[in-house]
DNA sequence: CTGAAAGCGCTAACAC
DNA sequence: GTGTTAGCGCTTTCAG
């Protein structure tokens, strides 16, 4: 194993020699430091593009103890991860407010328990300045040992058993289960079901406890067999809008709880020829481009995933920064198209 | 903005002290190095755990000159980047090759100049080992750029115009563009057509090139107006198929450059409830999930998704740690369903 | 406003 | 085998 052969790169200590300053006077100008004559700032500032000078991160980061890196977790099968455009829209969010404030956004997918440590000793060894973490199942133990270890996490997601000193953003998911309702009920549903999410996320829960709410105070009821658990991916909507049709009397009007599901629900008419929403109306979550490009499109509850994204960053770095944050919860939307 | 106030962390001096050995031993320890006595190593390792200690990677690095991390680049929006189950099959294995060497997989989505520049800079920074870019577009110069600043890339991906010193991985998509001919032939098709990619991209030229060809010597000629281009997503797909049957005479046949936009000229086709494969026999290129899942299931060329990514990491490690490489082009096979 | 000097935490010769 | 000694390149008091 040969040493990497780098080319050198410029050093500060050439810029500074170069501009005919200290090392200290170099830096300072490099980082944005008023206290310099404009006559120093102006050299440094040649001397360091005539040399293509770059700062050298890991030293700057021993001195400084901080990355200027953030990482964007996702606890998630790689496909999984992929198939959900959900999670683009969050990623481009936090990607732009990362920016805002020069953070470079490293993404990482922990599939399985070794990915889990990498990350853990990633973090540990002081690579980011801060994590957010997607879709948390259940009580998953990572993003709690990264906040132990003195990293600020943020999750996305109100975690279930609420973890002291970690801040959450989360969309209206009660209330998006609500508007889910409405528009059934809306249609004039009087059979209503539902495809909800792992029981392991609070997302699920939240969606499904607003709906049956909203349900039950238009004296309808929810019984168990008009519910049925997908995992937020196609097919397990297909397969769980069969289930539906197969036990029991069929539902006039389902609620998937994301577009992924509601898609695999509407292929799962369609192979029986059942038309929606004629004969079964259909709302989804999310409002992800799918939706949209379904068939028929999804009437679906908008969450405002950029916006989600953005505030993780944001309340990440300010965390960083040695500030504050609280949780949020954003408000989502019904969007009418014509599936229900 | 405070300093951030990490938990401080036990560094090697701690470690070493609290063993009764110098630090150099502890680094040794620490780093697998073999002429340790077992008995100081026995300390070592206790020593750290009690503490729970973990490397600072940034004093590693400053002092190795090496971050033991990997970028994974991908040059696109990231919607069309999210959208494409192409990139979480390199991605996955790419991963997996990164794990069986300790190294870390950063992932990095650049959308616009910023980013770019962000990019370059980070690497220039020497926060990465090395990278591997996705879907490189023509002429991109970043690849270039950053393989200048003695950072080791690898492409995926046959590059337009060579560049000395880069090598690339990419499937042999001439053949696969003869594969989908075959297969269409065999099916009897006598006027086929094909949405071939973007075309500043070689595997869209390279499967173009091979269609044409097989086509050519089975006595078929390809017309332009059999020939139109899409953007490798599904509504670019379902557009261009949508052109295709507008112009001139409906084909027989079509092949899709890759299966997303194989799935949009189903979906067109499918609106104008033209029966596939009866009527048109369709072809993709990929074998992402969704192929399978498609209806009806999509006949398609297979590319070794993982094999890539993880090939790429391969070579990037190798090349990292001072070694040769060479550009590999990888074996595409048939997978026959039922669209062809 | 500027420079000198002291680290940040770790690795890697080089001696013993 | 193990310890000593230099740095890696940058920021940051602290004087001047």
């Amino acid at each position: 194993m040969t040493p990497p052969q780098r080319t050198a790169g410029a050093t500060l200590d050439e810029v500074a020699e170069r501009a005919g300053v200290s090392r200290a006077t170099a830096s300072r100008v490099l980082s944005g430091d008023p206290r310099v004559s404009d006559r120093a700032r102006e050299a440094v500032r040649t001397a360091a593009s005539a040399l293509s000078y770059v700062p050298r991160q890991a030293a700057r980061s021993l001195a400084t103890r901080r990355s200027d890196a953030l990482a964007f977790v996702v606890a998630e099968s790689g496909d999984k991860f992929f198939a959900d455009p959900f999670f683009a829209g969050v990623l481009r969010g936090a990607q732009v407010a990362a920016a805002e404030r020069r953070r470079q956004l490293l993404f990482v997918v922990v599939a399985n328990d070794d990915d889990r440590t990498r990350l853990e000793e990633y973090a540990a060894g002081g690579h980011v300045d801060g994590a957010m973490f997607l879709s948390v199942h259940g009580n998953d133990p990572l993003p709690g040992r990264v906040h132990r270890l003195g990293v600020p996490v943020v999750l996305a997601g109100r975690p279930a058993n609420p973890r002291v000193g970690i801040p959450y953003v989360t969309a209206d998911n009660v209330t998006g289960g609500r508007l889910a309702a409405q528009a059934l009920l809306a249609r004039g549903s009087l059979r209503p079901a539902t495809v909800c999410g792992p029981c392991d996320m609070t997302a699920s829960l939240d969606r499904l406890a607003g709906f049956r709410a909203e349900l039950a105070e238009n004296g309808i009821d929810l019984p168990s067999t008009a519910v049925t658990e997908g995992d937020f991916t196609i097919s397990g909507g297909h397969r769980a809008m069969e289930r539906l049709l197969e036990s029991g009397e069929r539902p006039d009007a389902v609620f998937a709880a994301n577009d992924l599901m509601a898609v695999g629900a509407l292929r799962a008419l369609r192979a029986r020829r059942i038309r929606v929403p004629d004969d079964v109306a259909v709302v989804g979550f999310d409002d992800v481009p799918l939706a949209a490009d379904a068939d028929p499109p999804l009437t679906t509850v908008r969450q405002p995933l950029e916006v989600m994204g953005r505030h993780m960053a944001r309340m990440l770095m300010d965390l960083a920064d040695g500030g504050q944050t609280t949780s949020a919860t954003l408000a989502v939307e019904l969007v009418t198209r014509t599936s229900a």
